[in-house]
DNA sequence: CTGTTAGCGCGTTCAT
DNA sequence: ATGAACGCGCTAACAG
């Protein structure tokens, strides 16, 4: 029960050298488990008094000073602006998953001034999630000097850090095109806040696919919502409860999709039959749901950005194999799967 | 355009101090901005050649050796095990509007073992939103030697950091008990996972409530959906198109009643006429949304967690009015608005 | 083979 | 406005 030490102040490498009886230089190696060169180099009693009279105090080592000196803080940082988006969530839990194995920790800035913080908080490695016009002078400074960085943006170009870009315009048009192969009547789910945002891309797919397709576009096939999946759930209700009901829905987002397949099934259509239903985004819930989810996306988005982010984390101390940073860019597939499945002439819906 | 300095290496003080022509103290007293004791103490000439030196070399001062030397890290931990959930997010903002004016910067840690993390991270204090048995310890452990934390737990006792607690069930009991004034036919929204957590609770008020009343509780009337937002709205639908239809309904979360206000519009009942409907957790979007929600809930929950923290942050170097560690208890109170008003003998619906 | 000494690398801060 | 010590953990070079 060897209590000792509740003295509120923290204990250094120092206060354990003394209670062991050894010098700092000792402590350093049994705790950081290395020495030198080759051979163990402890003998195992010290090691035992060390590791004891460490527990006995609470010591843990202080990163600050240890980054002042290895020069790595076993730490990236993720900056987030959009927390609540679920997208945002996937990113930390491939991180994560990636990263804590290492012994590295993700950090998360929700601030969306990093500009600030970034530079005096040296992690090992940063991804930003988006960067402003007026922020990229600074975004080029800090990789200017020494500050590792992941960007994700469709339009920068790598200078000095990777860039990753995941263009969407393309992949939605597939998707629309996907539902014109046995549908004519087509709805157009999206969330309101189409302004500017990537929602812009999403719905404009929509709208020329259908153009181009000779088909007009009414008014009353496109559902917007406040951004919610309760919206969502309420917005294809009403789409699927029309006279002259559509036969496809175009989600501009997964978790749209989902709720528009749970509103659906609601009504008693079957879904991937009486109507289709594909989403944007490739996400795994979608995936795993039934019926699962057609949609489009990138492939192991997360995963791989996952992995440059350690990678780079990583390559600071050993420039093995640490490529110039540069631009991963993520084509879309189109995932036909239960919810819009392949459409022959035979059973198209038109 | 200056440009210099493009070697990614992470400028030092003593970059800047050669550059410009001084010693690396005056360059750490122009860019702390702060002079021993009274006077400014460096001319305005030189304080410009240091700025101008640090500016063109890029210099950031460095966090993790200023913390070495000062003890503090202007940086601030929230761990958060659910980040998904907006409570999470609410303290977030809250932290983040407190804490960024006097410059201090929250970090979020998403993983549920900040064990090994805050012991090695010094940050000037931490929040911790939930603490499993064995966590206990080291939690005590840490307090001890020198980790301003704070805690969210509803049993744990002060000792050696804060805690802050708010205690559910009474709450809940009075915004079932309000229902009763006015109706019999009470349904309950909650999501499944009932299991030991806090939803048990919230849940077990509704039954007790009830059976205090002389009302047997009716399964059908237990409406238990999957924890997204669109579940609850399907299952209020479900509520509420029943022959027998539910006069008011418990919900046991306010995104749940929010969903529940929703569902019942589109099914057109007047909320707080034909229906009453009330939350629990007294959140912002409920006061704001028409009809207001009733709801019950701490009172200025956030805000007064951020403040603590933040005083426990600042307190580290001038322990002035720093109270010992404490309990801080949040009193819940009953919010009687628009979905489910006052209910006189008159307009009772039984 | 085991353990110690003596610096290093930062920004801060007290004397001078 | 400066020189030098300081606080921390790390580690090359050295001593037993």
């Amino acid at each position: 029960m060897a209590k000792a030490s509740s003295t509120g102040v923290r204990p250094t490498i120092r206060m354990v050298a003394e209670l062991a009886g050894v010098s700092t230089a000792t402590v350093s190696y049994v705790l950081s488990g290395r020495r030198g060169d080759g051979g163990p180099g402890v003998s195992d009693p010290t090691a035992e008094k060390v590791k004891a009279a460490a527990e006995r105090l609470g010591y843990r080592p202080n990163q600050a000073a240890r980054a002042i000196r290895t020069g790595r803080t076993n730490t990236v940082i993720l900056s987030l602006t959009m927390l609540s988006d679920p997208w945002s969530l996937s990113v930390i839990e491939s991180v994560q998953k990636a990263a804590v194995p290492r012994g590295i920790t993700p950090m998360i800035l929700g601030d969306a001034d990093w500009v600030k913080v970034l530079g005096a908080h040296n992690a090992d490695a940063v991804f930003v999630d988006a960067v402003r016009e007026e922020q990229r002078d600074a975004l080029r400074k800090l990789a200017e000097h020494g500050t590792s960085l992941v960007v994700f943006d469709e339009v920068l170009e790598a200078e000095g850090f990777d860039v990753i870009r995941s263009i969407a315009g393309p992949g939605c048009r597939m998707a629309v095109e996907h539902l014109l192969h046995g549908h004519r009547r087509i709805a157009c789910l999206t969330p309101a806040t189409v302004a500017g945002t990537s929602g812009g891309t999403r719905y404009r797919a929509y709208s020329e696919a259908l153009a181009d397709a000779g088909i007009p576009e009414r008014e009353d096939y496109v559902g917007l919502f406040d951004g919610t999946s309760a919206g969502a759930y309420a917005a294809a209700t009403r789409l699927l409860s029309m006279p002259e009901r559509p036969t496809a829905l175009y989600a501009t987002t997964d978790y749209a999709a989902v709720s528009a397949i749970n509103a659906a099934q609601r009504l008693g259509l079957a879904v991937g039959k009486d109507v289709d239903i594909i989403g944007v985004g490739n996400t795994v819930e979608g995936e795993r749901m039934s019926p699962s989810l057609s949609t489009v996306g990138p492939v192991d988005f997360f995963d791989k950005l996952a992995r440059l982010l350690l990678r780079r984390a990583t390559a600071q101390s050993s420039p093995d194999a640490a490529k110039d940073p540069g631009v991963l860019d993520f084509p879309w597939h189109l995932f036909v799967r239960e919810s819009a499945p392949h459409r022959s002439a035979a059973t198209r819906l038109y």
